[in-house]
DNA sequence: GCCACACCTTGACATAAATCAAGGTTCTGC
DNA sequence: GCAGAACCTTGATTTATGTCAAGGTGTGGC
């Protein structure tokens, strides 16, 4: 259960692929959707010089837990992680799920603490960013400074589509949303938008949407009756994008 | 129901108080909690020069809406303004109520349209701080940029927290913590922490809770009954902080 | 290849909060 | 100071989702 990310002697076995670990930004297939989207050539290399990257985890491990010192935000480069608060009476509310390309951790900026843990839900590699460089390079660059408000600005009204999600949907709508969610955040990484893997349990879900496992396995079953979904344990195949959304209420 | 932010032509009427229109951020009792928190004399006096102040919102009227082009983050200087979302389908999501000395309006910065709503409760005064004029700062001023990192990031955790209230708490839960919150925002701003005035209605506190208006009300009726709160219409008092934190799930 | 455990599904029943309904109170404009 | 509107309260009833319970399925370790 150790935290991997400072170790560093990792050594490439011969024959194997080795990608992962001599990746720059500049040549990253997520950097379309990650922190250099706009910044130009040169400013991308300075940005790719703070970044450090690690072993993969492990599914399971953590990136951080809550309460540990702020001192990066990670950008996902494959797999998946999960964040969750653990509230003073020991329940936990996963507050999102981050795919590859999407930056968390920035949750710790205002206290110096971060105030969820993150844990890996598969095998994921990531980038870490450390905040004080990431800082300093973002007064010089105007449009990296400007790219991580953006960013922040997204995590707060997606925060908020969850508010308005939990407080006004019904079981059926909050599970549709995911779905969708998910499909849309596959099609960005230019994977299917209709036929993918959850990485993520049924607790999970429920545990993010606010409602119970049984809720949710209920829910998947209707979808699957009405032909919206073909629903195998974690294989997901949307048969009726149009429905979904009606499902979701997206659709008038 | 005009936005009068930009009349200018405001003159005092002899023997009216007319403080509020000669107001600097370096006299601003509220500075303590707003965004010159953490600067220095003269960097204050260069934030204070961006800052616009203007005449008062009366009640009802918008200081932003939804899709409306972003331009300004705005400091609350007196009043208070609730923020809120309308779905595709037309029904609103309060997402926020904001006091004197806080800042709202960040989550425009992510998209350059306003993802929310924003409205005065009652008559409010604001300080409208350019974005443009705050990027530009924030890059000369390492402690302005991160104390608007700040700010953002507790945005987010405060949304997190609204996220698990509306997700794993009761009614009564829900009513409690926000009672304290308000209570707790009241104390920073060297007001009673257990006798004030709501500024919103029950349709509001039902809306931003999850909850509907009957439902509020009755948990103000068992609150009362418990000698928790004494409630007379809008006017709070709080008879017993412990039994109120108790409720909230906050005390072991 | 099998055991154990975590994960998922389905059914029966309980319940918190929503909905529906009616009446009371407070505020606002004239 | 009055009329109308907006707001708030309280009661009776319904309902979506939670809880409890039991059994099924997939998966990783040995």
């Amino acid at each position: 259960m150790t935290i991997r990310l400072s170790d560093t002697d990792h050594k490439p076995e011969p024959g194997r692929c080795v990608h992962d670990y001599q990746l720059h930004c500049g040549n990253c297939q997520l950097n379309s959707i990650c922190l250099p989207l706009t910044l130009e050539t040169d400013d991308v290399e300075q940005l790719d010089s703070i970044i450090q990257r690690s072993k993969p985890l492990q599914k399971g491990q953590f990136l951080y837990r809550q309460e540990d010192a702020f001192s990066s935000v990670y950008a996902v480069r494959s797999g998946a992680i999960k964040a969750y608060n653990t509230t003073d009476d020991g329940r936990e509310q996963v507050t999102g799920f981050y795919f590859p390309g999407e930056i968390l951790g920035m949750d710790g900026i205002g206290t110096n603490h971060h105030a969820s843990t993150a844990k890996a839900l598969e095998t994921s590699a990531v980038c870490e960013i450390p905040f004080s460089s990431l800082e300093k390079l973002s007064a010089q660059l105007p449009s990296l400074q400007r790219h991580f408000f953006q960013l922040m600005s997204r995590e707060i009204t997606e925060d908020q589509q969850l508010i308005t999600l939990l407080s006004k949907n019904s079981a059926d709508e909050r599970v549709a949303s995911l779905m969708l969610s998910i499909s849309i955040r596959n099609a960005k990484r230019k994977l299917s938008a209709t036929h993918f893997r959850l990485p993520m349990s049924r607790v999970d879900i429920g545990n993010y949407l606010g409602l119970t496992v049984e809720t949710v396995s209920r829910v998947f079953g209707r979808m699957q009756k009405m032909s919206i979904l073909s629903v195998d344990n974690k294989e997901i195949e949307i048969l009726d994008p149009k429905g979904l959304q009606r499902l979701a209420n997206l659709l008038h």
